[in-house]
DNA sequence: TTGGAATGTCAACAAGACTGACATATTATT
DNA sequence: AATAATATGTCAGTCTTGTTGACATTCCAA
């Protein structure tokens, strides 16, 4: 069963070593990309929660509080209290629907943007750096990489919201 | 500033759009990433902070507290909580150092050994589907990216830990 | 012997996830 | 017109995982 076993048969860049170090690395370099945007949210009331939905909403604007909970794959419950405190601060817009009444669409506000903005320039910062010091093939092979990983689910979704923009 | 007003002077792959693909590549990979293990622990009473203990006193055992806090970056008393639970559950054993007896040195018991097996190799299937479906030369370039976004320190951390092995 | 380092523990707290139950509009279906 | 389903919001309670701050213990080293 564990690859080690049968090195003989699989090339080493599949040997469980191999997949441990990129478990790792994936660890590691997680904590890099949410480092930036956290430490501004730290400074305000925020969390990684605000950052996300933020980030959603300038991305797909007008997007409805169902569409976010599917990207997101949150509960309702916690997104509401997110998106509260975030129509509270004057930082997203709700509008009821024309179409269907029932729906909310969310934007940003002026002060919305100018905050999504901070937030993605350092994450933004951070990856143009890595991308500029491995070049173009690597990143390739990185964004083949991670997709790959995806679920299928979330694959669509990503794939939506690319092709959206 | 941003990189689409100047999109004629820095290549295609540098662009905010393609920066803005590769931070959403990374959110829902993660995802996936972690979820598979997140299943595993769901059914007993573990999260996330168990798996990231277990992982990484196995990658080194004998491994001390002060060592596993700089590795994970949480507080003592964080960690401490989770080992605590892992202690008394029989899946971590905990011993006085024999140089220095402030230090505790950790270890898994088998059934540690037993439930950090069976969380890598879902996390590690994953991976190695992933790793498969878009060949080495991707799989480097994923490593590299992945280097290349991560602190100074966390990087050293990684490589450390990679050459104990 | 004294100071500092490594560790453990207690208490209190907060973010952010969860479940379950329930309310209110609105739309769709029968 | 009545009923069902959908979209959203809210209240209450729980869990995990993180945080600070305070304090005790053990042990090494100057």
């Amino acid at each position: 069963m564990a690859n080690s076993q049968r090195t003989g048969e699989s090339p080493l860049y599949l040997s469980d070593e191999q997949l441990r170090q990129g478990i790792e690395a994936m660890f590691f370099a997680y904590r890099g990309f949410t480092s930036d945007p956290d430490r501004i949210l730290a400074t305000m009331a925020y969390g990684r929660a605000h950052h996300r939905a933020i980030h959603f909403i300038a991305r797909s604007p007008g997007t409805t509080v169902n569409n976010l909970l599917n990207i997101l794959g949150v509960t309702k419950q916690s997104l509401n209290r997110v998106l509260r405190t975030l129509i509270q601060d004057g930082l997203v817009e709700s509008r009821q629907g024309s179409v269907d009444r029932r729906e909310r669409r969310l934007t940003l506000t002026e002060e919305g943007h100018a905050l999504e903005q901070q937030l993605s320039n350092a994450q933004r910062a951070r990856m143009r750096t890595a991308y500029e010091a491995v070049g173009p093939e690597s990143v390739a092979g990185f964004r083949r990489v991670l997709e790959a990983m995806m679920d299928p689910e979330m694959r669509h979704k990503y794939h939506a919201i690319k092709e959206s923009e």
